[in-house]
RNA sequence: GGCGGCGUAGCCAAGUGGUAAGGCAGAGGUCUGCAAAACCUUUAUUCAGCGGUUCAAAUCCGCUCGCCGCCUCCA
């Protein structure tokens, strides 16, 4: 089965092949440290995360190259209301963009470059514009004339002549055409600069990535990823820049996330209902985040409210109860084999399931990187896995075999969305607790009642048993019997 | 106005021509003093509506209705 990828420049899923055999290389559009990140960031890396990590799986040599924007208008702005020098703004927000994404679970990917380390390159490129008469200085700035592509708005498909009708452009008086951007900005007093044929100044947005992924990944390379919201302008810019001054294609494949909505609406800062990746980590477990964002496919929006991260949490919980029941299931001492073994009927389905698992995963995975079906596949196993246990009634050499094997087969699946990872019933000991800060009550008292209580259920005063359990309840405390005893979770 | 997308069970969500994955919630069962939790089983003759193409359509085409995104900084 042939990885088919989904390409916005042709609007179909396309068989991905690369442009050598065997490699792959990879573009992420990353982000503009002026900021902490906000789930739309969490959306759009996480996405290219198993991207990347599935492109590697399936054998290929990949260069995943995602940057960081470190000098912009937003962050000199920024700079300038705290007072401080744009590379402090800069440096910090690099840091938090780093320990949100290792928080999240992703891979770093092989080279994170810097937009001001690579001024030199973007100046050339500006130079090799100007040269084939593709763009023009005006008083300190340089503008790409966009009417000198024809190729351009093919990505976004668009026409000029609608955009222009439209008339929402800024009208710069430097512009030729009112569509016209900026590959380089004269710096005013007070602003950073970099020395240029065209005087100080610094990049516009656009011209770095192409810089940068030209740099790295050649003048024509496989992937190009970023939020849709990228298609126009920056990506379409990016192409106009990259091919006018290489006079070759830029990008084999466009790549493009879907949105986040909140409570399903736009998530936007003037709507003031977007949250960062740190305000959600407060009250999610990274993975549960990580798995309901894979729990749609990259391309859908996805609707990120309290309700859907509550049942993705419910999902990830079914799954590690599952790893940690095989977990046990094979500490325990293997039996001898008898009559009632995994002979059975629900072995025979398991050992089935075992056998298509990667199969089946891969398939839907080379459908476009579909990471929800892929998901149900998962489940599917979990079931046959429980089914399984229910049905043995103790673990010999076979079953210990069967089990072994399915819990090597969710680790390779979890290697490759990023989950699954941690200790089972850590895992699930730390979701259970979570919130136990809030509680009115101490875990000392609830010790002590749950001691009273299993006092009087000896004594069979199931009046008072239940008092107590009631009590707890009212708490939020939930009573967990089981034949090793009783333990308590926060509801 | 231009361009693009979406509409699948109570909710979330796969499925791009071969007869509807999966999760949550619900129902039944096992377990339990009774429960809870956990596990098992089960839940759409049907894919917004109406036409058309086809042996065959949720899947392709047309129209209608509804929702959304982009066109301005944005993942």
């Amino acid at each position: 089965m042939a990885l088919r990828v989904y390409n916005t420049l042709s609007g179909e899923k396309e068989i991905f092949e690369p442009l050598v055999p065997g490699k792959a290389g990879m573009y992420v559009c990353g982000v503009t440290v002026y900021d902490h990140c906000h789930i739309g960031h969490a959306r759009a890396y996480i996405s290219f995360d198993i991207i990347y990590r599935y492109l590697k799986y399936a054998g290929y040599d990949v260069t995943y190259v995602r940057n960081y924007t470190d000098i912009d208008d937003k962050i000199i702005r920024r700079a300038n209301q705290e007072g401080s020098d744009y590379r402090a703004i800069a440096d910090r927000y690099i840091r938090t963009f780093d320990e949100d994404m290792a928080r999240l679970g992703l891979e770093k990917p092989t080279l994170e470059p810097k937009a001001t380390d690579h001024i030199a390159g973007i100046i050339a490129i500006i130079g090799t514009l100007i040269a084939k008469g593709h763009a023009y200085e005006s008083d300190g700035d340089v503008y790409y004339a966009v009417e000198t592509f024809p190729e351009y708005l093919r990505l976004s498909k668009r026409n000029l002549e609608d955009m222009l009708a439209g008339a929402r452009v800024d009208v710069g008086e430097k512009k030729r055409n009112p569509m016209d951007f900026a590959l380089w900005k004269g710096s005013k007093p007070g602003e950073p600069w970099w020395e240029s044929p065209w005087g100080h100044g610094r990049p516009g947005w656009h011209i770095e990535c192409s810089a940068m992924s030209m740099r790295f990944l050649g003048q024509t390379f496989d992937i190009h990823g970023g939020g849709k919201d990228l298609i126009f302008p920056h990506h379409e810019n990016e192409i106009a820049q990259s091919e006018a001054a290489n006079g070759c294609q830029f990008v084999r494949y466009w790549l493009h996330n879907g949105f986040v909505n909140i409570n399903s609406e736009k998530m936007s800062k003037s709507l003031g209902n977007f949250f960062t990746i740190r305000e959600v980590l407060e009250r999610f477990d990274p993975e549960t985040l990580r798995f309901f964002i894979l729990s749609a496919h990259y391309r859908s929006p996805i609707d990120f409210c309290d309700q859907n991260l509550n049942e993705a949490q419910a999902g990830l919980e079914r799954i590690y109860a599952c790893l940690a029941a095989i977990d046990e299931a094979l500490g325990k001492s293997v039996a001898p084999t008898g009559p009632s073994d995994s002979s059975g009927q629900a072995g025979q389905d398991l050992r089935d399931k075992a056998e298509h698992l990667i199969p089946r995963f891969r398939e839907a995975m080379d459908d476009d990187f579909n990471s929800a079906q892929a998901l149900g596949v998962v489940f599917e196993m979990v079931r046959a896995v429980n089914r399984f246990l229910a049905e043995i009634d103790q673990v010999d050499a076979p079953a210990q075999a069967l089990l072994t094997r399915v819990r090597g087969l969710f680790a390779e699946i979890g290697g490759v969305l990023g989950l699954f990872g941690r200790a089972p019933r850590a895992w699930l000991d730390a979701i259970k607790s979570a919130g136990a800060d809030r509680m009115d009550i101490s875990p000392e008292e609830i010790e002590r009642l749950i001691a009273e209580r299993n006092e009087v259920r000896k004594a069979r005063d199931f009046r008072r048993s239940d008092e107590i359990r009631d009590l707890l309840l009212a708490k939020g405390i939930q009573l967990l019997d089981s034949p090793q005893g009783t333990t308590w979770k926060v509801k």
